[in-house]
DNA sequence: GTCTATACGATGATAGAC
DNA sequence: GTCTATCATCGTATAGAC
């Protein structure tokens, strides 16, 4: 692997481990095993390195829903397997937990492949709910925005329970007491 | 306003603004206009300060849930209370978010506030769902457990989708696609 | 492309005077 | 109780040699 792609991965961890505030060039150099004048030459700076570590962590995870999303069986089978879908729950989500990051939130250009990538994903689902609906299998009342936004919520919810109680068990909890309310 | 009070008043804001790792001692100081003595008399340090904020603001977020969801009205009103009433979105959890910061997740002692805060409002919407049942108003498929973990996610999640989005929109098409599924 | 040197403010705390 | 001084280390770079 080239000393650009151990800069880029070794700071994907780190985001996903420390968030941004939490995550120093130091940090990156030490778990990289590159030199300072590396990712200086590299990078322009830690933003423009984290940078690019976002966006490709933001296109695993898009790539990862549409695969789930996608795969054969009825809008709710679909719905069912993204939510149940393997997670590793206690570290979080890669990029929902950056909105959570005071210096993400506040550059548009570190937040822009967040917000895109959590958009994609809703309008995703939300056309899978539309689907449902036209088969009657969810019912008129239901809107597909609405309930992709409920999903995805739902989703990063999960996360801050489960981590708040050191247990993967509310995340599950959360997404069952969803099904239930889809199915009925 | 005494002086250690208002060095927790400031280590609250600083700590929903920019959580744990962002927050830094100096930071504390000057909002709160206190002296590099006055911090270290009243408090052991960064952590012993943010313990004591974290708790008092575990409290009254409590005290906040637990007025919103006694209010008058069927176990659905009072769970739309909870879910409508109103929160600056933007500015996210100031509760939640802490379970993004690995040094509070590090620590049980900083962890241990942001657990029972949760689990308590758990609880309570827990109750008000299995009065509901008994009274016919949800269906008796549902569990008590699962759907407040869900309400309590699609909140934690709503306010991840709406400040990636930079816009409390998000926040409010999740909760609606919630209320439409408790409704049905 | 990578390395070392250098810089300068911030971080998180201790010591001791008042 | 509060203030100032001091400290070692970290954070985030830039400069220039190799």
């Amino acid at each position: 692997m080239s000393t650009s792609e151990r800069l880029i991965e070794s700071t994907r961890e780190l985001l996903w481990e420390r968030g941004y505030v939490g995550t120093s060039p130091k940090a990156i150099l030490e778990r990289s095993g590159a030199g300072q004048g590396s990712m200086y030459h590299h990078f322009k700076g830690k933003q423009d390195l984290a940078l690019a570590a976002i966006r490709r962590t933001a296109e695993e995870l898009l790539a990862t829903a549409e695969e789930v999303l996608t795969v054969p069986g009825t809008p709710y089978e679909r719905i069912e397997a993204y939510l149940r879908r393997e997670r590793d729950v206690l570290r979080g989500c890669p990029i929902g937990r950056l909105t959570m990051d005071p210096d993400i939130v506040a550059s548009d250009e570190l937040r822009a492949p967040v917000d895109e990538t959590l958009d994609q994903i809703r309008e995703l689902i939300a056309g899978i709910v539309k689907e449902g609906k036209e088969q009657g299998q969810f019912g008129t009342q239901v809107d597909g925005e609405e309930i992709a936004a409920t999903v995805l919520a739902t989703v990063q919810g999960g996360y801050v329970l489960a981590r708040a109680s050191g247990s993967p068990a509310a995340f599950d909890t959360g997404v069952r007491g969803l099904l239930s309310l889809l199915r009925s």
